[in-house]
RNA sequence: GGGCCGGUAGCUCAGUUGGUUAGAGCAGGGGACUCAUAAUCCCUUGGUCGCGGGUUCGAGUCCUGCCCGGCCUACCA
């Protein structure tokens, strides 16, 4: 097979925040693709960058008092210091802010203002008087114009399901500085995407660009009918490029995200002296994107577009992989199981979690689960007690003496795995790892037995026995090492530490072909610690005691050091007056009943007594954060004047009060001990 | 409501184009060994393959209806 030409991506973290267990799912599904893409022969050059740009950035650096440049080159800093301890083996990290970067927009806008597929349109949007700029719909909160709940983002309502535009908000504010909005004119500009449609239909669709299940979903949502334009420019201010032609007028942060791998590619060839097209205008190399699933229509869509338009290479496949959950559940920052990169490498090594990773992940994108008690035991058992153990119970004993100059019968052990080569690549090259660690493990189960029965720690008693016992060592070492080989891509610190065994390094995926002979063994080094449940544990602990941002402990002193995220996710509301809190009549309730309603995704169905025979029935979307069972007898605070809603499942008569984001992470409130059910609340 | 993926031993999963008594790892039980990081090895308990129909000589495997779970959607990108 002729050497292929790779060039290979992951997506580009975004700079407002740190790198967690979630992001790592792609960066270690990605790099191990590189490794065994390398240890193939192949020529890859893998590269990444931070995304920096748009609102959110500029929020950020606000927020911290410092300028976006200072901002993303601190995080720029911290997401490769993460990326490293994790042994993600970039070519080159660059970033969206830098001169490429601008340099290559500007040669895709000419391209798709020459091709005629750009359009200007007069964009209304809600804009922040005091912060002076435009906001975005998840920057917009007020109350719902069709069901009246409050506290809903400008997009859609969580209470009702029904969507409109941020302008049909009753009461809106802006969620950065708590202002009214304003109603605004500006001009964006817009990509006719429609005019692609045909090319995107043929490239979506067939070949092997995409896997199939997102191939159906892209026909099914977007391409059977007409696309819409896709606005491409903000108005000033905004933290990006100015368009050239366009003053005042920037690229959006997704218009100048997916250049940034090429232009990651250009500061790499700038820097080796090679050509940016033969990488990317050149039919010979494939390209990969490795992306998560939440960004798969800017890839599938947008960006083949983009590309085809401008003329560089399309991808050659977008691989996609879905969530992270821990424990079963969404990572939590109250659970402690929000890890970020940083706090994991502090109790734990690396290579568990790649090892844990690949044996979970496979080629379609379901979310997978990090169960914290599973990791342990796959890898101590897997890793600790069947790999590695091979070499520590042997490779003493053949110190002195080195391996046999002639590898001796095995039974056609090192055969069968030199001939499961090509399956475990295989299986490595379709992204499914899982099945690659499953047949690897089967080698490695194999060898221990082996070793037992033919019991080296007897054979050294006896000095007639000695090449008996070099044989076996070297067999069962060969072995350890072809194990070794294949997990490379997974464990490359334990490729090291075995190549320094042997002082023979691993380098190409077929020195599993050919057993070592005739030569020196080193002193047995430890190579891998067992998971202890103390580290876990106090991995989560430090995660739970985590704040947000580091600024945070500079302002507060007090002993409680509490966030100031709930405050920023929604400032305090307009000052009200104590008749206008007198007209919500909120009352001390004990749910006397809880169910589920089968058909609702939020929904809990409560009845609440008043006292005496004053009953309510209320829906409540507290579904994810609480069990029916636990919720009858306790006591709530419901707001008991609220006009009565009608909803699909049943009238909704009054709603109980609870703090926090939503989803799983509702907190109702309860009154102290003493409060009985009727009480006013005061 | 629509789409996709899944539902196989307590847990995590494998079961190739339908073919003989449904497998592995972990956990559980019993035993062995002591070279090895309380690692390893042997034996063993355990399954109406979500449910009901159908096709077939034969179905975990194909078709169909339903139930359950996850994710994505619900006219937003």
């Amino acid at each position: 097979m002729t050497e292929r030409r790779i060039l290979i991506t992951a997506a580009l973290p975004y700079a407002n925040g740190p790198i967690h267990l979630g992001h790592l799912v792609e960066y270690i599904q990605t790099d191990i693709w590189v490794r065994f893409q390398r240890l193939r022969g192949n020529q890859c050059l893998f590269v990444c960058a931070d995304d920096t740009h748009g609102t959110a950035i500029m929020i950020s650096a606000q927020r911290h008092g410092i300028t976006e440049e200072e901002w993303i080159e601190r995080i720029s800093q911290e997401h490769q210091h993460d990326f490293a301890g994790f042994g993600i083996s970039f070519d080159h990290y660059g970033s969206t802010n830098s001169p490429e970067n601008r340099e290559l927009c500007g040669e895709f806008w000419s391209a798709l203002s020459s091709a005629g597929l750009i359009v200007v349109k007069e964009v209304e949007q809600l804009f922040d008087p005091e912060k002076e700029i435009f906001l975005a719909d998840r920057f917009v909160k007020g109350t719902c114009p069709k069901c009246q709940a409050a506290d809903q983002y400008g997009d859609n309502c969580d209470k009702c399901g029904a969507t409109y535009t941020p302008a049909e908000l009753i009461d809106p504010f802006s969620t950065l500085s708590g202002a009214t909005p304003v109603l605004r004119k500006s001009t964006h500009h817009f990509v006719r995407l429609e005019a692609l449609h045909d090319f995107l239909n043929e490239w979506t669709q067939s070949g092997d660009h995409l896997q199939s299940e997102v191939a159906n979903y892209l026909k099914g949502h977007f391409l059977h009918e007409p696309l819409r334009d896709w606005d491409v420019s903000r108005p000033a201010p905004y933290f990006g490029f100015e368009i050239p032609d366009q003053p005042g007028n920037y690229w959006y942060v997704w218009f100048d995200a997916p250049i940034g791998y090429i232009a990651s590619t250009a500061q790499w060839c700038r820097q080796h002296g090679e050509n940016l097209e033969s990488w990317w205008k050149n039919p010979e190399t494939e390209i990969h994107h490795f992306i998560g699933k939440d960004i798969t229509y800017f890839h599938t869509l947008f960006w083949p577009g983009m590309l085809k338009s401008a003329g560089f290479n399309l991808p050659s496949k977008v691989h996609i992989h879905g969530f992270l959950t821990v424990n079963g559940e969404k990572m939590s920052k109250s659970k402690g199981t929000f890890v970020k990169a940083s706090t994991y490498l502090e109790h734990l090594d690396p290579q568990y979690l790649r090892y844990f990773y690949a044996s979970k992940l496979g080629p379609r994108l379901d979310d997978i689960d990090l169960n914290l008690d599973e990791f342990a035991s796959k890898v101590n058992s897997d890793l600790v007690g069947k790999v590695v153990n091979l070499a520590s119970r042997t490779a003493k004993f053949v110190q002195s003496t080195g391996l046999s100059t002639e590898y001796p019968d095995d039974q056609g052990l090192f055969a069968q795995g030199a001939a499961a080569g090509d399956e475990i690549a295989a299986a490595y090259e379709a992204c499914d790892y899982n099945r690659a660690v499953r047949l690897i493990i089967e080698l490695a189960d194999r060898a221990n037995p082996f070793v037992e029965q033919a019991e080296p720690w007897k054979l050294r008693k006896d000095p007639e026995q000695a090449d008996r016992l070099q044989d076996v060592c070297t067999i069962a070492l060969n072995l350890f090492r072809q194990v070794v080989v294949y997990l490379s891509p997974l464990l490359p610190r334990l490729a090291e530490q075995t190549s320094e065994l042997f002082g023979t390094p691993i380098e190409h995926w077929d020195d599993a072909q050919t057993p070592l002979t005739g030569q020196g063994v080193n002193k047995f080094k430890h190579m891998l610690k067992r998971i202890e449940q103390k580290d876990i544990e106090a991995m989560v602990e430090e995660s739970k005691n985590e704040i947000e941002s580091e600024n945070d402990t500079e302002t507060t002193n007090t002993p409680w050091s509490d966030s100031d995220q709930p405050l920023q996710d929604e400032p305090l509301a307009e000052t009200c007056t104590i008749d206008d809190f007198a007209k919500v009549d909120l009352r001390v309730a004990r749910v006397i009943e809880a169910e589920h309603v089968p058909e609702a995704n939020k929904l809990l169905k409560l009845t609440l007594s008043l006292g005496g025979n004053e009953r309510r029935q209320v829906f409540a979307g507290i579904k994810k954060a609480y069990e029916p069972e636990k919720l009858v007898g306790r006591l709530v605070v419901m707001v008991a004047n609220l006009q009565p809603r009608k909803m699909r499942f049943g009238l909704s008569e009054g709603m109980i009060t609870a703090s926090g984001p939503g989803g799983a992470d509702v907190f109702l409130l309860s009154p102290d001990s003493g409060a009985v059910p009727g009480q006013r609340v005061h």
